[in-house]
DNA sequence: TAATTGTTCGGATTCAACTCGGATATGCCT
DNA sequence: AGGCATATCCGAGTTGAATCCGAACAATTA
């Protein structure tokens, strides 16, 4: 029964545990992040810890809603300026932007993120799908010839998750062989072509 | 310093060691799988766990390099016929039936995929990458006008990654708002669109 | 069969997660 | 300001899983 800040110097310290663990796992990996760890990083005592999370996993679940936060918080304002887009523009600058983020503080969230983005529960990292599934469904409706397009709740998860995934892939490559232009380049003409193609194709009937 | 199996009788303790790794994580999660339960599950001693194994780490090891073998020996005589098929029926194709690996033995396979990253090194994944790049290349020898096509790394990379994940993740979604089917089609079109529409773009040019 | 080498076993050790009872700080009330 | 209630913090102690180790058992060799 892990009990909740009330006073200002509590909010600091659940603050610092948390921001303690993204150090902890950039530095150490999952297997070396102790709660002694996180507590020492943070500059408390294990007793603190536990006094606001029942264990370890709650601290990595605080991580990732603050991670999840940050996300939503730097795409939603996006999302106006976004569906006026033409599509690859959209593309790269989510892209590029979601990069910047994960290689914030020492690509502090990207490493929290190659690790999550497996073992976190699926409802934990649903927020952000749902955000991008938003901004397509938005980016339809802005752009009413797309409305033809079939399944797209199928192209909406292979496109959200594929993307996302190949992102995070990329950017964990410790020797990367193409350059993120590319893998942004790359990913804008197979949504940009898909696009096409199926309007194409949509073209005659109806 | 584990010792290497010489008798039968110790390459069956190793390869029930390996196996029970699959059980005991498909049940009991990686959480809760400790080296007592695959031991027992194995029907052997701690022990003798540790006789082949420095520590559980390496059981894992011994279970992602299991599970790359299977692939690899699942894909790799697949290639000669691959090459030959359009591309959408060789989406399907690999598709379905890494799906069928995946779920084979209750699931075994794809429980452990899901956790893969948690402990897999990124080089274990390697063999995998490096054969689906290699049946990218040939397919590209095989259909000539294919050549033009530009940036074929990071092509590679996007759909390697974004389609082996994607898969995954649809795979481990317990309430999927689509259907496998659709997910292949998608996957199959999002594939074929690219490429007519970069022989399209590169037809007027060169 | 005796000697050597491979294999198995399970109790002993180590270390990290987590608990608990008490010490200290904070905010409120008079 | 002084004092009380409660929030916060602490860290030694408990528990259980990972790992080690030395003795027992099996196979192989001569």
């Amino acid at each position: 029964m892990p009990r909740k800040p009330q006073q200002p110097r509590a909010h600091a310290t659940v603050g610092a545990i948390v921001e303690a663990g993204f150090i902890s796992l950039a530095r150490n990996g999952v297997e070396n992040t102790t709660t002694r760890h996180i507590a020492d990083i943070a500059g408390v005592s294990v007793g603190s810890l536990y006094e606001y999370f029942a264990n370890k996993e709650e601290v990595f679940d605080a991580m990732h809603e603050h991670m999840v936060r940050e996300v939503v918080g730097m795409v939603r304002p996006l999302i106006p300026t976004l569906v006026r887009m033409d599509i690859r523009e959209l593309v790269a600058e989510l892209l590029y932007r979601f990069r910047d983020l994960l290689e914030r503080d020492d690509g502090r969230y990207l490493r929290y993120m190659s690790y999550a983005a497996y073992f976190a529960p699926r409802d934990q990292i649903e927020p952000i799908n749902r955000l991008l599934m938003d901004l397509l469904m938005k980016y339809v409706m802005h752009h009413p010839q797309l409305v033809r397009l079939g399944n797209l709740p199928a192209m909406g998860f292979i496109m959200i998750n594929g993307g996302v995934f190949t992102v995070i892939r990329y950017l964990t490559e410790p020797n990367p062989t193409v350059t993120f232009d590319d893998l942004v380049r790359g990913l804008g003409d197979m949504v940009a072509h898909f696009v096409d193609g199926e309007l194409q194709r949509a073209g005659g009937t109806d």
